[in-house]
DNA sequence: ATGAAAAGTTTACGCGCGTAAAGTTTTTGT
DNA sequence: ACAAAAACTTTACGCGCGTAAACTTTTCAT
């Protein structure tokens, strides 16, 4: 590289040997030109280290090569490890993978879809807060911009829905807990932030009708995103009310869980299912730390492969096809059970 | 909304009355064009909803209103929070943060300083990946575009530097376990990803010299960013090997001592301050899901509050002083001793 | 009321690149 | 070797906005 700064793609085709329109077709798609060309513009490459101007590359494309990827918070680490695989599959694919946070905050997701529309992306993953989601505004944003939802589903808003399939969930971990032991009761969020949390509910019911036993849910209190804390004090109050029916709890997702076990820990409850054990605790979604609890979790796994190889096949799909699908389509994908020792 | 989209600037100055440049000088900053006109324009944007092109804008600019903030290892949740706070800080100011993780890989963390570099950034926050980083490309790269160094810091990189002072915590968790117990044997990683580790340890012999103890420390092996499963794995060993010489583990991270806890608590240790308990642990960081441990980690904790604050202090200062200090500087914090139950 | 200062208007150019059109050179198949 | 096809060059315009210059209108203090 030597050290004189190329200013435009103009100077960069003068010192290529190569005319300005070629070059840019080259940036565009290397494989468009000749080999002979392409060899001497990337020699020239080498040498002078030149990179399009991509504000104004951007300015003249009606699509960029942006694709924009939203959680609803990035400091659940669920949200991270997904966001991670996803983010790096764009990067292979040759995008630009943006990454956003609503960071729990309705307004937020809202200014972001915002930012993201006039970003002009090629394609948007979008993992809405649920909820407290503004619906209107999802579904107008979905209309202008080509977008698959992942994780929460919003019926009927873009062009297609990738998760997992939450009574596939919930019917493994009832089954597994019923058939070892006693049934359980389902610990839940009072306001669950997310559509995922109603629907493991109704499976519940649904599994608990079909086998025959009366479901029991303890409802936790609390808002927000904070659910360690909230299955930790939840849990307590859980406990310090004795409720004698029962030997074994099922977290709706593992970050109640964790919080919930801190609290058995706390109270002294020797959970597992040893004999020496007075509790069974087992949970859904295989967070990245359920592994390392005290006792380690059972739970039930999101097949985060398949999903996010899903997402992003989808996606690419969406792209080619112009944005747009024939028919929305949904792709849930079944749990697998993890036997740990909490249950 | 009126549904007649608008093209561009000129359009839309049409609409309000007002002439194109004294439109776009509105957007530049609001508080620029007289109350009255301020009031045209703001009354048109509500009736037709228009907004500036962002990449004709920043075409134009020398320096856009980007913040690039770059992490190395954005599923570890000490990360997202810390991203968290610092995004939440640049929308208040009105910037538009854009956040990269490296994802662990140096690679990748040379390629986002590289787009990063292209996207003209008013200022960058870059916590380095650490001892893999690049740092020959980091140096360059702050030599062109305006850089805060935070969390690890690289020797003269950057503009400044801010993050905690290893010192401080270790010399209070040293000092808080000689004083209240035995002397600690250091659990570390032998290949520690980032040069906190380090300090850390020269910060223990230190402090075990200064109080007349032989330091004792532990290697674990392993590499990458996989700290619970590292500190599980090599707990496991170092509990199998039974070093009798000592009662009391100091962990160099929390995520080394979640997953030490959990080896713990496979083996049937007990952890924690009470006369049945056979072993103590404490670490440094204040993990997020360390109050959910099993006991709860006691350990000692960034002051995440002042350090996210001056390091947004720092930026501001740094993009009105135009981009460059006339001498770098570090900012140190100390770190507050959080007891809990595992020491 | 009056003149200077402040703010707005009109006009014009430039940013760096995509891309169309017309003409020229190189490649390809026979 | 030759014609057709493919690739490239030259020329030119447009994208949407920042911004400078010269001029006109509004504001404000005296």
């Amino acid at each position: 590289m030597s050290g004189n700064k190329i200013r435009n793609m103009e100077e960069f085709a003068a010192l290529s040997g190569i005319s300005r329109p070629t070059v840019s077709k080259y940036f565009n798609n290397p494989e468009s030109v000749r080999a002979s060309t392409r060899a001497r513009i990337e020699a020239a490459l080498e040498e002078h280290d030149y990179r399009p101007n991509i504000y104004a590359v951007n300015q003249n494309r009606r699509l960029t090569k942006n694709i924009g990827i939203v959680v609803p918070y990035l400091a659940d680490p669920f949200f991270a490890e997904i966001a991670r695989k996803l983010e790096l599959r764009c990067i292979e694919a040759g995008w630009s993978p943006i990454l956003f946070s609503a960071h729990g905050e309705k307004d937020l997701e809202v200014d972001i879809l915002d930012s993201l529309r006039s970003m002009k992306p090629a394609g948007v993953l979008l993992a809405p807060l649920g909820r407290i989601s503004d619906r209107g505004v999802i579904e107008k944003f979905c209309r202008d911009v080509p977008t698959i939802l992942f994780d929460s589903n919003l019926d009927g808003i873009g062009e297609a829905f990738v998760g997992s399939d939450n009574f596939s969930f919930v019917s493994q971990s009832v089954e597994y807990l019923t058939r070892t032991g006693n049934p359980p009761v389902l610990f839940e969020m009072f306001h669950p932030a997310n559509p995922n949390a109603n629907k493991r509910r109704k499976a519940y019911m649904s599994m608990m009708d079909r086998l025959g036993f009366d479901p029991q849910i303890f409802q936790a209190e609390g808002h927000g995103w904070g659910f360690e804390e909230i299955g930790y004090k939840e849990g307590l109050r859980f406990l310090d009310q004795k409720p004698a029916q029962t030997d074994t709890v099922l977290c709706s997702n593992d970050r109640l869980a964790i919080g919930f076990l801190s609290a058995c820990f706390e109270r002294g409850i020797q959970v597992g299912r040893d004999e020496n054990c007075t509790l069974r605790v087992a949970a859904h979604d295989d967070h990245p730390f359920s592994r390392f609890t005290c006792p380690s979790l059972t739970t039930v796994a999101h097949d985060y492969d398949q999903v996010s190889n899903k997402v992003i096949e989808m996606l690419f799909q969406l792209i080619e096809s112009g944005g747009h699908f024939e028919s929305r389509s949904e792709h849930l994908y079944p749990a697998k059970l993890v036997l740990r020792s909490s249950a």
